[in-house]
RNA sequence: GCCGGGGUGGUGUAGCCUGGUUAGCACAGGGGACUGUGGAUCCCCUAGCCCGGGUUCAAAUCCCGGCCCCGGCCCCA
């Protein structure tokens, strides 16, 4: 009979895939708790309108929407800001701002499986609702920074772009379509210059305009030096306003000793079409294929748009499925042992000798210490063999003749050396040889 | 949605181009010999050509379609 796969752009995660994954969520989760931010999670599926709402009816092509049996119309969620606004919106707009959540959830899109994308994943992120000031930006990017440092990552950077300045941009050239420019800028590190040039050409840009696109995206690197030129290329008071909030963002995050991870970078678009002027994405350098491993922004009009008083607010997700392999790859995980320390043996197949070896096993599991028994009936030799396949670094020997003194024999897996002692003893003598 | 490369026991593979033994090997798994040390050795067993159609006397092998995987494009709200 044919046999049921695993859905398209799904994973089975395994033991040593769960222990690599907790022990990611658990680093990113010590630094959220240490700027204060409280755990939360929504419903994994919505209403599909929730979604249209925020992106317009198109979307429901990238999500996975259905119809359930009392007829309504479903999405999976693509991400949790719609679902934390909506909350929000629902519940907490009375509540004492700024409000701290974060969440650790899987998340669905209908896309094309490639690297580092897959149809169900999971992210790590913050929402900071209810400050408009620059202090949130900076507070946010800080922590996002700091989370990547927590799992060891060293080589990466989080570039800094602005909406408003793309706005800013897209008027001082006349062109109606910004959102159509700003998707052409976001790519310009895909393609050659060449063909970036042509693809502006396309657009409809003339030669003076596409200079000035190429000044705009050479406006990347340290503030001290794309500050200065971007002064120079802007000159409506929108655009100075907001490149002196960047200078102060800057500021701030050298007062969090984070500001070496962080450049800018005017190019920037990011495609949700709701973020509203500072957004950021953070790039690791890596041969797997993979982009971004994480972003944000500023959202300042999605609780409006979902019925909310106008509140400001704050936010980025971390990608685990693209995380997970560049520390990987750099070997910045620790070893992680899965399963039992200790395999509790008995030979021969009287149930007292068997009631012998639970009580044991229950001893050490008592004291903390992961063990199993031998419920297979297996001979000496093979649980031996078992015990050294499943990594027990030490055997608890359970022999008719150590057990008429009172005694069971305990092996070092990895010396081979062996002693016999009294069974009391065994939780002591257990943990010296772990 | 589009393009390219793939799909052989649980895993890794040989066979495919050039159609023809019982689809080979290794590892893993189960059992046995062994009954207090053998983390071994030996023996036995389990288990596979992604699905459907076509060509042919004959298809794992050639052709078409589908599904899935890997990668790229579109998209990434």
């Amino acid at each position: 009979m044919d046999r049921i796969q695993r859905v398209k752009g799904t994973r089975d995660l395994l033991p040593e895939d769960m222990a690599k994954r907790r022990y990611v969520f658990e680093k990113i989760r010590e630094v959220f708790e240490a700027y204060g931010f409280k755990e939360i999670l929504t419903p994994t599926f919505e209403y599909t309108k929730l979604f249209e709402l925020r992106s317009g009816e198109e979307v429901v092509e990238q999500l996975y929407a259905f119809e359930d049996k009392g007829g309504r119309n479903i999405a999976l969620r693509p991400d949790l800001t719609s679902s934390v606004a909506r909350l929000f919106v629902n519940y907490f707009q009375t509540a004492p701002k700024p409000i701290r959540w974060y969440y650790i959830a899987n998340m669905f899109r209908y896309e094309e499986p490639q690297s580092g994308r897959l149809r169900e994943f999971w992210q790590a992120g913050v929402e900071l609702i209810g400050s408009p000031n620059i202090e949130a930006d900076a507070e946010v990017i800080a922590l996002f920074i700091e989370s990547y440092l927590n799992t060891g990552l060293r080589e990466f950077t989080v570039n800094i772009g602005d909406r408003v300045i793309l706005d800013e941009f897209a008027k001082m050239l006349g062109v109606e379509d910004d959102i159509g420019l700003m998707r052409l800028i976001d790519k310009k590190d895909k393609m050659s210059r060449e063909d970036f040039t042509k693809s502006l050409r396309e657009f409809g840009l003339g030669e003076e305009e596409i200079e000035k696109v190429f000044a705009l995206i050479e406006l990347k690197g340290k503030p001290d030096d794309v500050l200065p030129k971007a002064y120079e290329l802007f000159e409506s008071e929108t655009a100075r306003e907001e490149l002196k909030k960047i200078e102060e963002l800057f500021e701030l995050l050298k007062a969090y000793g984070v500001e070496n991870y962080a450049l800018i970078d005017f190019g920037i678009a990011r495609g949700f079409d709701y973020y509203t002027s500072i957004v950021f994405e953070a790039i690791a350098p890596n041969d797997l294929g993979i982009g971004s491993i994480g972003g944000g922004g500023r959202y300042d009009n999605l609780i409006e748009v979902f019925g909310g008083k106008p509140t400001p607010a704050t936010g980025f997700a971390i990608g685990i499925e693209r995380l997970i392999p560049i520390l990987e790859s750099k070997g910045l995980l620790p070893e992680l042992k899965v399963g039992s320390d200790v395999f509790i043996v008995y030979i021969g197949n009287e149930l007292e000798i068997k009631k012998k070896a639970i009580e044991i096993t229950q001893m050490l599991r008592k004291a903390k210490i992961k063990a199993e028994y031998d419920i297979q009936r297996r001979k000496l030799s093979k649980a031996l063999d078992y015990a050294n396949s499943i990594g027990a670094r030490v055997v608890v020997i359970l022999g008719k003749r150590d057990l008429a003194e009172g005694k069971v024999t305990i092996r070092n897996m990895k010396s081979g050396e062996q002693i016999t002692i009294p069974i009391e003893k065994t939780v002591e003598e257990v943990k010296k040889m772990l």
